[in-house]
DNA sequence: TATTTAATGCGACTTTATTGCATTAATATG
DNA sequence: CATATTAATGCAATAAAGTCGCATTAAATA
């Protein structure tokens, strides 16, 4: 299965390069100048994600975020995330953390999947 | 408004202390004994959770779990979890992590809620 | 025992996300 | 360029998780 170059792929990714934090389905849809359908969307955020081109976080709502990947080393064989990300209460900013974490488990546990998110007010908002 | 002694809170509550891991509402509701709405339990989860007697997750598949809170200092003035859950993709077991977290956040930044969960496999399934 | 109102049950509803299927369009091939 | 192949899309239906309004029940208190 050979991806294919599309231009609903390209727009979105762009809103996702462009933007400083992480959007969920309703942001990326209000940024979109092309209509694109809700399924369309969501098949294209995760095949991203399925890529490693973007993260994807799941926020204290439930709802899924997606960030474009920055800073991240796609050559490992395991493209990791272990950072944190943070959701402004009020202006809803969703943007990455730079510090990496590292989380120690007990033995014989295996890490498939990282997910931290902190919640709070942003400088501008607090 | 105080809070009531019910049948229902007390089984939620004990079924919560019982189970070694955090629970999300099919998980508790299969435990039950007695028959208890759905949005009985919801209710009754976030009153605890509200009141700090549990913690609460969410999952990645964006689900709420509940933990009943262990070695958490009740008498600070900000009742903590920053530590991290651990879901066993396997199992589905979702457990509390030992250590505390401590992540700097950007000057200005100020924390309300901690949500941080590991997807993985644990001992018994990796 | 009677009064008050927190908690519950039920059903309707909302929100978020996924899936099946027919159609479209990106790529490859001659 | 014309044609074949199938990844990607649009649409509608569906699923899943959680919330809300409101009438009823039952804890607490007097
Ligand atoms: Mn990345
Ligand atoms: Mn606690
Ligand atoms: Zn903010
Ligand atoms: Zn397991």
């Amino acid at each position: 299965m050979k991806r294919r170059k599309t231009q609903s792929q390209e727009e979105i990714l762009e809103i996702l390069k462009d933007s400083n934090s992480a959007l969920n389905h309703d942001m990326l849809q209000a940024k979109l100048t092309t209509k694109i359908d809700r399924a369309t969307i969501y098949r294209v955020l995760n095949r991203f994600s399925d890529d490693g081109l973007v993260h994807k976080v799941i926020g204290d709502d439930g709802k899924q975020y997606f960030a474009f990947c920055l800073n991240c080393d796609k050559e490992k064989k395991q493209h990791s995330h272990n950072h944190f990300h943070f959701k402004c209460l009020k202006c809803g900013k969703v943007e990455c953390l730079k510090n990496e974490i590292d989380v120690s488990l007990p033995k014989g546990y295996t890490t498939e999947a990282f997910n931290g998110l902190i919640s709070g007010y942003c400088s501008n908002c607090s």
